[in-house]
DNA sequence: CTGAAAGCGCTTACAG
DNA sequence: CTGAAAGCGCTTACAG
């Protein structure tokens, strides 16, 4: 079963070539094309895409390996990925490493023998640092995480930035003893991190913070006993959504009121962060954006191989809510 | 550039042909699988997965098509399918629709093109409809929605007896004029107004619904109307968590205090509907399973095309929180 | 513009 | 168990 491009050339009266050449961007004359579209048409001929990409040697087939697709930074990228890439023709192939060395390494040799045209790939740190000797066979564009330097492209938020603002955000407001929670799993986390003691120190303030897994259940734990502290901190900065929603969970069980016993921001414009009352003040990535400057970049890295490389560092917009009013105490 | 099975050959001293059988199941002696697997080792051979699959005429791929991976619904089976196609070594390709028969039509035609080994789809009204006429190449597994009968395996929720049990705990707890709102472009959406009219009927109250498009926005324009009617509901329902993010937002802006001015409940145990105070009361729908289930029924098919068809119908639980507390006034 | 022929990189009957 | 040969369904130089 199946109908292929000889039972269209011999329905058309022509050669498989020409079938070819018709169905793509080959030269053909204006009736042998009508012939064959309305060969196509009579046979319901589909064409085999594996085919097409062994002879081609193009899989036209982008590679998104990311975390974990239910992580809404990711949930957002994935869908504007996704679209770019339909709309020029190619297929995209999803993979969730869920931060783990090991099935990062699987899903690349996966995508090499898929024989990925371009790949867009946020890596943990471990994977970021190997990446640099590790040679790909396509060309790779991070996102949310990139070292400094690199060999490959990237579009990245300015956390250094974004952290310094939510900081300085709280500073004004009056708060002073300000607890930092980072993943400790991606350069993301630590680059926060980074950002974060640099503002407490321009703030001549004392530093406090804890690296942690990126998980809502490791934030409420962590959070149980340092709350529980007599010096506990009087606002908190999470590093992203997930540390971000434990931290309320942790907040609500301990009876703090937010923002009068503890105020609290974050990274993620997500749905749930208006919501919830107060609203939470948090950093909005422009996710968007990061996805359509991820593809330009891959598509432009296709077109011309010998580009330097290029880090497209995007700001984020600080979005003010209730959870960090003014300290009135 | 690019090394073949023929290098890998050359290199162990035996045929392509021995080196295809090391690599898969085929019958080779241990002495052969070694020297083959130290060649692959000095080579750096990755097989070619086209080649694969269009030698073999199995693409090993899933087809997953659903409305929009941003719905926390399908981000969440979505994953749960990449899992178990993974663990069983096949590739997933994803596909949005944004409920739009033409695109659904263009990914059908894209997903024979892959020659699929078997697809697991959500489709709109219009699409179930025709599925019957089409002839596809491989199995259906339809999710979430699913007509009457059918000829594709499925795997659903009881809508009916979902939005019964939000019904009767409504009235359980006092309210009378209960209003609906219902996604107007799935089954699930139908099904679930279905379930909803019977269920007031049941219990002799008037049904007062409106059908819409499934988008928070969509239904906070809606609301804006309906809830500044002086016969506005007691309470309402909402058919998805994108109707049910609507409705908080409408309540939040007509001034309306849940669940004294107007009671919520709806579907999808989202993590904002417990961060939200008063939390909300949903159904919430076992989406591991369903996509664990949907996976399965798959699989079997595959295995036993002759299967009659199944169609899997799970329960959902309702989550009781603030929103429908018992009406005092 | 068109066709005949070769070949992309594998797997799989077919012999042995 | 092993190898030589054919072929999966296309595309693309190569001639004309």
């Amino acid at each position: 079963m199946g109908v292929g491009i000889k039972d269209v050339a011999r329905a058309a009266g022509v050669s498989p070539a020409t079938v070819s050449r018709a169905l793509g961007k080959g030269p053909v004359s204006e009736e042998l094309r009508a012939l064959v579209e309305a060969a196509v048409r009579s046979t319901g001929y589909r064409p085999n895409l594996a085919a097409r990409r062994l002879r081609s040697q193009d899989s036209g087939t982008i590679g998104l390996v990311v975390a974990d697709i239910r992580n809404p930074f990711f949930t957002a990228v994935s869908r504007v990925v996704e679209d770019c890439a339909y709309r020029a023709g190619m297929r995209v192939i999803l993979c969730n490493t869920d931060e783990d060395p090991e099935r990062e390494a699987l899903y690349l040799r996966l995508m090499q023998e898929e024989r990925l045209t371009g790949m867009i790939f946020a890596p943990t740190r471990a994977t970021l640092d190997q990446l640099a000797h590790r040679a790909l066979d396509f060309p790779v564009v991070l996102i949310d995480r990139a070292g400094p330097g690199g060999q490959h492209d990237a579009v990245v938020l300015d956390n250094h930035e974004a952290v310094g603002d939510l900081v300085a955000h709280l500073v004004e407001r009056g708060y002073r003893r300000i607890g930092g929670l980072f993943g400790n799993a991606s350069t993301t986390g630590l680059q926060r991190r980074d950002g974060y003691v640099a503002a407490m120190q321009r703030f001549g303030l004392q530093p406090d913070f804890r690296l942690l897994a990126p998980s809502a259940e490791a934030a409420l734990q962590l959070l149980r006993a340092w709350l529980a502290d007599p010096q506990r901190p009087e606002a908190i900065v999470a590093s992203n959504s997930l540390l971000l929603m434990g931290t309320l969970r942790a907040a609500r069980e301990a009876g703090l009121a937010i923002p009068q016993d503890l105020a609290v921001a974050g990274f993620d414009n997500e749905n749930w962060t208006e919501l919830v009352e107060p609203g939470i003040t948090v950093i909005e990535q422009p996710v968007e954006e990061i996805g359509r400057a991820a593809m330009s970049l891959l598509f432009e890295r296709l077109k011309t191989p010998t580009l330097p490389v290029r880090k497209l560092v995007l700001s984020g917009r600080c979005v003010a809510r209730g959870s960090t009013a003014s300290r009135t105490s």
